[in-house]
DNA sequence: TTGTATGCAAATAATTTGCACCAAA
DNA sequence: TTTGGTGCAAATTATTTGCATACAA
């Protein structure tokens, strides 16, 4: 019952996703349907970072059983970002979605050579918004920050490449 | 010839945007042409973050003189990035374009009401920034901080609302 | 039953690309 | 001349929407 447990720790909550969707279903009366169980079930499988496309791959194909259309896929992203499920923002055009439920506030480090993306969390980003706002005259609501670079992985990678070509 | 005078105060720049940009187009063996001139005026007349459509609708129409096609400016705008004239980000699905040469490094606080984006410069950031990345061994090229809220303004007008709701 | 939800296909929107022709250097 | 640049129209990509039908409450 834990899909909460990630490297950044979780925040507790008393609800699993599913019935945390179920509840915000009914308090719209809106309605518990199969595509939508089979999708916040997929979705929350695992933590990684996903867009549309990569959601749809892990889908079974259409004419297969638990098929579900594109269009459906679409809008029920869009519920579970309403419905505090999920969080997007874009990154090299696309939309990517990652966890919100149950999991703390944070911001991202993107490696721009193999696309991965780093979460780390800072109260001092977010004092430091809360800051800057203020002398502003802002209300927030939230922020997003990426940090762009090159991880560690890639930096050691590139190093040898470079140490290899010297050679010759 | 101070389209480098903003109110974030500007860097000291020895070229023009027009200089800067006929430097990378012949340190590539690029040519200098009437749309390309005409593009590089045109975006440096303002400082107003802009995207690919507010700037053809500033354009002379298909068939006047001084038109450019869509797949010109395009490819324009790509170039003024590449050669560090612009900078680009994603906002609400589109890409906004901003003056990067001769204009200090700066992060924005956006309003989701008005749409408006307000600029502000901080080195606090950019310790804190260059600190994370150290700590995940991150070699940092940049960043892109964005702050959503309500803008003094905004908040206003919506304070003002709300009297006269409740005195109905 | 009654109104939502879904699949399908067409419509959008924002770019990008292929290609024949134009024009800097 | 030679090679890069441009306009035009078609192609892409990522979504969104209209609509007839299926289904949850």
């Amino acid at each position: 019952m834990s899909s909460v447990q990630q490297s950044l720790g979780n925040v507790s909550v008393s609800m699993t996703p599913q019935e945390r969707f179920e509840e915000y279903l009914q308090s719209r009366g809106l309605r518990q349907t199969g595509q939508r169980r089979l999708l916040v079930d997929q979705v929350f499988s695992r933590h990684e970072h996903f867009d549309a496309d990569m959601l749809m791959e892990n889908l079974p194909r259409k004419g297969q059983p638990g098929y579900v259309s594109p269009a459906t896929v679409y809008r029920t992203l869009k519920e579970f970002v309403d419905a505090g499920l999920l969080n997007s923002f874009q990154l090299d055009g696309r939309t990517v979605f990652e966890h919100d439920y149950g999991y703390p506030q944070h911001d991202h480090l993107y490696c721009t050579q193999c696309r991965k993306l780093v979460e780390f969390q800072s109260d001092e980003l977010v004092e430091f918004r809360d800051r800057v706002a203020a002398e502003q005259g802002f209300r927030v609501s939230d922020h997003r920050l990426i940090i762009n670079g090159v991880c560690a992985d890639c930096s050691r990678a590139r190093r040898r490449k470079k140490r290899k070509q010297d050679l010759v």
